[in-house]
DNA sequence: GTGAAAGCGCTAACAT
DNA sequence: ATGTTAGCGCTTTCAC
């Protein structure tokens, strides 16, 4: 930096404003400092201006698994907003355990982040207390807890299952199969909800709710294990991407025809979705929106907004495909 | 660290010393500087840490998109790899463009990374003077450039390729499509010299070669144009995740059904290949052992290996599923 | 083996 | 509007 100010003929004190932008700088200086700058492929060392400075330009960013498209998905969008203002990302996951989390959040505050956003690994979200001691802003996505101080962005979640069960109902459906990830997370509990309610609102006998965890293992050995008994839904909702591989994988084992024999609603919408056989009607999430509106939450907390804890819900899409139709005629036994 | 050096009663060099593992102290001392920093819950300060030494406990990673599970599934094996001996890493993607690669690798380098792992837009990877002029280690995965000062990880293409190819012509096909995003792309024409060879050896028809562009949209375009001439391959190997994905969807809008019409092999093995309807046949690239080899790469050049620059080849695998079979019979017309 | 002291390259007061 | 100067919190010689 001596060197640019050198080659420019001023301070470096001035380089430091022009560059950084903070500071107004006579046109005459900002052009000689940018010149002098990229003569010689000058580049700031974030390092030393990250110590010296209050605020440097990284954020952290923490998700339970890298292996769920749905949370890259997110990093992705939030990577594409910050990009533009410069920021950089330290992304961390936490294995879909607590005490890594805590780990990862720990470490990720020694580099002072501007701020940090996280998809808890669970309701509990016990790290929010570090991100609080340390007075980092903090925003929270799609799992959300409560008593949060920080920002929070997350789908209507309740919407989406209403969304879900509705379409089915208007096709006829009134027996519901539900299999969801874990009700331990409050997201899952509010699609079950929104389910919940629509078939109650559509007189409509009251939704199945099958909890099989959160792996594409236990996904398909519960669900085989419970449809063994000789049960009859006419549709299934899966709550989860994982969850509606492992139903699509048990019914094709045990030749229930989808959309013939049963009909199926997916949550979390990808492309794979669309080109399978039959395509799967789903539930889309706005992804690319909750990681803007995250981006623009922290934005404002960096640019000192004290205003209390932004909650904002966005809305979820019903995706209309060739996985659910009106069910089969039954005779009556 | 001031703090921790009062409470231990040592200078703030030791507790540095201690910390940093870097030189040897009397195992008292080290104690007292344990329970100190255990009980202020101090944490090193990286910014400091690293504008004063020589290297950091950092390193980046560039990949072409955050949309494609093939990419974010290295970079988790390499953040697995990495978070045990303490390492944080800062995420960055191109999309897809060479000049948003500089950029993004100048970004990088500003923060003295003690490394960078990339995955190249383009065999041109003209970023790599900007990593050999700063003199920081690099090691390039899965696409691979010529002239590589670094080291290199990568699946063994034309060997999964020739996998696909033998299964296929093992069952008896003889007219083989290849589906392939750009062959500009070296590991995409790799696979294709694969097949080919196999072909070859196999007595079979040349493949015939599509290039059908790297979006979905793209492939889906180009593929059903192609199609729509009076053409009949029995079979398709698509060499990306995502050209087997607008290979499917192509197939299914043409009413040519998988396989008994046609025999199709995926490449990149995802959960969605094994629950779709049918089952996806695909080459699996080790992933994990990509991820894994390539922080050993970086590790070692860390601890000052000065050794040529590796150039690691990792074995595919062929997971055969019911997308393919033998063709159906023709009549010789 | 341990401590004292000198910076790393920048930013933020403050002075001009 | 620009320059001067004093550190940010560590690591690293270099004495002891």
């Amino acid at each position: 930096m001596a060197d640019v100010a050198r080659r420019a003929r001023v301070s470096s004190a001035t380089v430091s404003n022009v560059l950084s932008g903070r500071k107004v700088v006579a046109s005459a200086l900002a052009e000689r400092v940018h010149k002098a700058a990229a003569d010689l492929d000058y580049q700031i060392d974030r390092a030393a201006s990250l110590l010296r400075g209050k605020r440097g330009k990284v954020f952290g960013i923490v998700v339970p698994t890298l292996e769920n498209p749905f949370f890259t998905a997110l990093i992705a969008s939030v990577e594409r907003a910050a990009q533009d203002d410069g920021y950089d990302i330290l992304v961390a996951s936490t294995a879909d355990d607590d005490a890594t989390e805590r780990a990862r959040i720990s470490a990720l505050l020694a580099w002072r982040p501007i701020g940090v956003m996280v998809v808890p690994t669970s309701d509990e979200f016990s790290s929010r207390t570090l991100l609080e001691t340390s007075g980092t802003p903090y925003v929270v996505l799609d799992r959300v807890a409560t008593g949060i101080r920080g920002d929070v962005v997350q789908c209507d979640n309740e919407g989406g299952g209403r969304l879900a069960a509705q379409h089915l109902i208007a096709q006829g459906h009134e027996d519901i199969l539900v299999v969801g990830s874990t009700l331990s997370l409050a997201n899952i509990r509010a699609r079950c909800d929104g389910i919940r309610k629509a078939c109650q609102a559509g007189g409509v006998r009251r939704p199945t709710i099958l909890e099989v965890g959160i792996t594409f293992e236990d996904v398909a050995e519960r669900l085989k294990a419970w449809l063994a008994a000789p049960r009859r839904p006419t549709a299934i909702v899966a709550l989860t991407n994982f969850a509606t591989m492992g139903v699509m994988s048990v019914l094709s084992q045990l030749s229930l025809l989808v959309p013939d024999r049963i009909s199926l609603v997916g949550f979390d919408d990808y492309t794979w979705m669309a080109v399978s056989n039959p395509s799967i009607t789903a539930i889309r999430q706005p992804i690319e929106i909750m990681g803007r509106s995250a981006w623009d939450c922290l934005r404002s907390r960096i640019d000192g907004a004290k205003t209390p804890p932004n909650r904002i819900v966005l809305p979820c899409r019903l995706e209309v495909r060739q996985s659910t139709r009106r069910p089969m005629e039954v005779s009556v036994s």
